[in-house]
DNA sequence: CGGCGTATTGAATCAAGTCAATGCGCGTGG
DNA sequence: CCACGCGCATTGACTTGATTCAATACGCCG
């Protein structure tokens, strides 16, 4: 089965997957190395659970062995907003650094394992490693061009074009990973792109039918096959 | 008239407004004590003028002192997005640490000065200065968080929802720095206002004139007075 | 096998966009 | 000093892409 991981490899596919040099995650990090200033604590999760509640108070980060998961932005009037998924190598809880508490939640939409990395014990590892400082530094300046080149979508880009680009973005960081970039199961429903991508749920799967009867991609509930990937940069509004 | 700083008053109003405490910025950092390890350079900005372009050498970090601007990410087609305006104690550049050019351009929309802060001296003196370091950090967070709640506010607030928010935080901005939250000057064109909040200019225009009849708001050109606070409150969907 | 969560599709509606005209202010130069 | 011109803002009329509401279908899990 596509994107299955087993704890037993856990260590060998986080080894065979470098990040790339401008997108320095924390996989290329010596991660024996850290555990010598850092107490790792694994944890198990299955979908639907939470890593960790907004709300709740901020204590670790963690690094995502293996599973997928989305994080949600919490309004006070219930109001919910998907600010990102996340997917093996990638970190979470970043964006509460400084805060008492964590300013929006992890959901695991799979089963899947974290590695938790408790903060106080994170900043002494980064004195200690001058280079885990830099990794994180530039891990929190990636979010933010992240969410930037999010923001350059959903304000410049129509359904369609959105849609396009959040395949074409699925695609690019599964194939970092190993896989397959022709061939995927999505890991999250309707509702939770659309939230994304600032569409309703109806919009995406409309957009997703329109985009097969185009071959440009086939679908098939959550799987999806990229027939014509230069054809669908083009829809995503790309420089081919 | 509103806003307007001198450089003579300069570092006296640095003092006087330390940033709250869960969004610390870089005001209540010790310039002076800064100033032993990164060479902080001073330059004038005017109206329309870049601080630094998308694509442009990343070498420094910059600190506003005074003027208003904005930052801008760019599609290699064209396409752009103002991703945030800054003010005075916020810092540029971040975003791009990392990185070897600018991920995305910042331009002052008045006459302003910045001050910028050597990056690979800023690393030296992160060293020196551990408190520098965690600030730095946080204010990395604190952007991602900023990023996230306007993806919310986009994602889930229709067109008057939005202005409306965009007031509140403008308000809340300029009254942290001592200046007044009912009455003040927009600094950027409704174009600006309006593609960061993913409408149109005409949109926003519509939306401003309707704040106006229902005595939410007055607003002449870019000259607003908050006439009711909790009406506008309610307007951007808050709890009170 | 049944049922619930999820996905698809259609038809009607509407919020925001588009196109276009007019108005206002400010800065420049006669 | 005033007139002119240009950039920015406003407003109206019309269009449209996306939403809403609703019905149906699919598939997995218990």
């Amino acid at each position: 089965m596509i994107m299955q991981t087993t704890v037993a490899s856990t260590r060998a596919q986080a080894a065979r997957y470098p990040a790339a040099e401008h997108e320095a995650g924390f996989t290329d990090i010596d991660i024996d190395l850290l555990r010598k200033y850092v107490p790792v604590l694994r944890h198990k999760l299955s979908a639907g659970q939470y890593l960790y509640h907004a709300g709740q108070p901020f204590q670790s980060l963690y690094l995502i062995n293996s599973g997928f998961l989305k994080t949600v932005e919490l309004a006070d009037d219930g109001r919910d907003q998907v600010t990102g998924f996340r997917m093996r190598g990638d970190f979470l809880g970043a964006e509460s650094i400084g805060l008492k508490t964590y300013a929006c939640g992890a959901v695991s939409l799979e089963s899947g394992e974290a590695w938790e990395l408790p903060y106080p014990a994170m900043l002494t590892a980064c004195r200690e490693i001058p280079e885990l400082q830099a990794r994180l530094t530039a891990a929190l300046a990636q979010e933010i061009r992240d969410d930037h080149a999010w923001m350059l979508a959903i304000g410049t880009l129509n359904a369609e074009q959105r849609v396009a680009t959040f395949l074409l973005d699925v695609a690019k960081r599964y194939a970092r990973l190993g896989y397959s970039a022709r061939h995927f199961m999505l890991r999250m429903r309707r509702t939770d792109m659309a939230n994304f991508l600032a569409l309703k749920h109806e919009t995406v799967s409309r957009v997703m039918s329109r985009l097969d009867d185009l071959r440009l991609i086939s679908v098939e509930r959550r799987e999806v096959h990229v027939l014509d990937d230069s054809g669908l940069r083009a829809m995503a509004g790309m420089r081919v």
